[in-house]
DNA sequence: TCTCCTCGAGATCT
DNA sequence: CTCGAGGAGA
């Protein structure tokens, strides 16, 4: 694709602070490339107060189509009464000063601005920057969603109708704050989310043995009670971890690989999985190889499986 | 068995 | 970026 390195952007730090600016723009669709910014908005913080704001809308070359207005509510009457960017751009840097800038998923925003900004033969947008997205995929492991509206949602915060760029700067002040909180006293302090985000050995393995049942009322009559079961590729009505914990509580043993105690392969989709290459994984083979040795080992479907743990 | 590497998919912003 | 797969090497 295209090289965009964007020398000189600040970097994306972890932190709790107290001055900074929060930013949000609306743009007229996802890629910098091709989108324009029609609104940009900040507020300047002080002591974790609001201090001071900035909003202002800013005239594209082109329409906006309808969808970018039902989202908004920002319609091409509104903005044609506005200036255009590189009038608004050096207002608004102006706004910021040095601050770092705060903002949901914000590296959306600075490259649209840095962008804009290089174009209107400026200097580079060089702040360091805090991503409440970042920070919240971390101390919310359990959300499944992180979304701007999925955190003010759990956080009891006043919802959204339309996408506007003060608004949606007020919101994230507010998820800020709350996300300190978390931290702070839930999280062991910013120190230890720190410390998280440093040691790169962040990625976790599932491993079979780390599945325990969850109770002791196991179904003796099941096939897979006691049975040794081994998952190879990607299920389609589950993970891997969930169809584990199932076979778990049934009183089966799952195993990371195949061995000869193994009784059940249970095959999955190994469509995505570019290093296998005829379509069977190293797990597979060997269990074929097995039971030509007489092996007491099955090779099921997916569908199969769930047959099995119906009962 | 344990640790690390690679790769694809999905998430998030409008 | 983060997660969850397969796989290599010690």
């Amino acid at each position: 694709m295209q090289n965009l390195k964007r020398s000189n952007k600040g970097n994306s730090l972890i932190d709790i602070i107290k001055d900074f600016v929060v930013v949000d723009i609306e743009t007229t669709g996802l890629d910098p490339r091709y989108d324009e910014i029609i609104e940009i908005s900040a507020l300047k913080i002080r002591d974790f107060e609001i201090v001071g704001t900035f909003s202002e809308l800013v005239k594209p070359t082109y329409e906006i189509d309808e969808f970018i207005t039902e989202l908004t509510g920002i319609t091409n009457d509104m903005l044609n009464e506005a200036n255009e960017i590189n009038i608004v751009l050096p207002k608004f840097m102006e706004f910021i000063g040095n601050d770092i800038i705060i903002g949901h998923n914000v590296n959306f925003d600075i490259n649209f601005l840095y962008d804009n900004l290089l174009e209107c033969n400026e200097n580079t947008l060089n702040n360091d920057f805090i991503d409440t997205l970042r920070i919240a995929r971390r101390v919310l492991k359990d959300l499944k969603h992180h979304r701007l509206d999925d955190l003010t949602m759990y956080f009891n915060i006043t919802q959204r109708d339309k996408h506007r760029a003060l608004n949606d700067c007020k919101l994230t002040l507010e998820v800020y704050l709350k996300l300190c909180d978390v931290i702070n006293n839930e999280f062991g302090g910013i120190e230890e989310l720190k410390k998280s985000f440093k040691s790169s050995k962040n990625h976790t393995y599932i491993r079979a043995k780390d599945i325990v049942a969850a109770t002791n009322e196991f179904d003796e009559d099941n096939l897979l009670f006691d049975a040794n079961v081994v998952f190879t590729g990607a299920l389609e009505k589950m993970t891997r971890k969930e169809a584990m914990q199932i076979v778990a509580n049934i009183g089966g043993h799952c195993q990371d690989r195949v061995t000869k105690d193994t009784n059940y392969l249970i095959l999955g989709n190994l469509d995505y999985a570019k290093n296998v290459k005829d379509g069977k994984s190293k797990k597979q083979k060997y269990a074929e190889e097995l039971k030509l040795k007489g092996q007491d080992i099955e090779i099921i479907s997916e569908n199969v499986f769930y047959d099995l743990i119906q009962k």
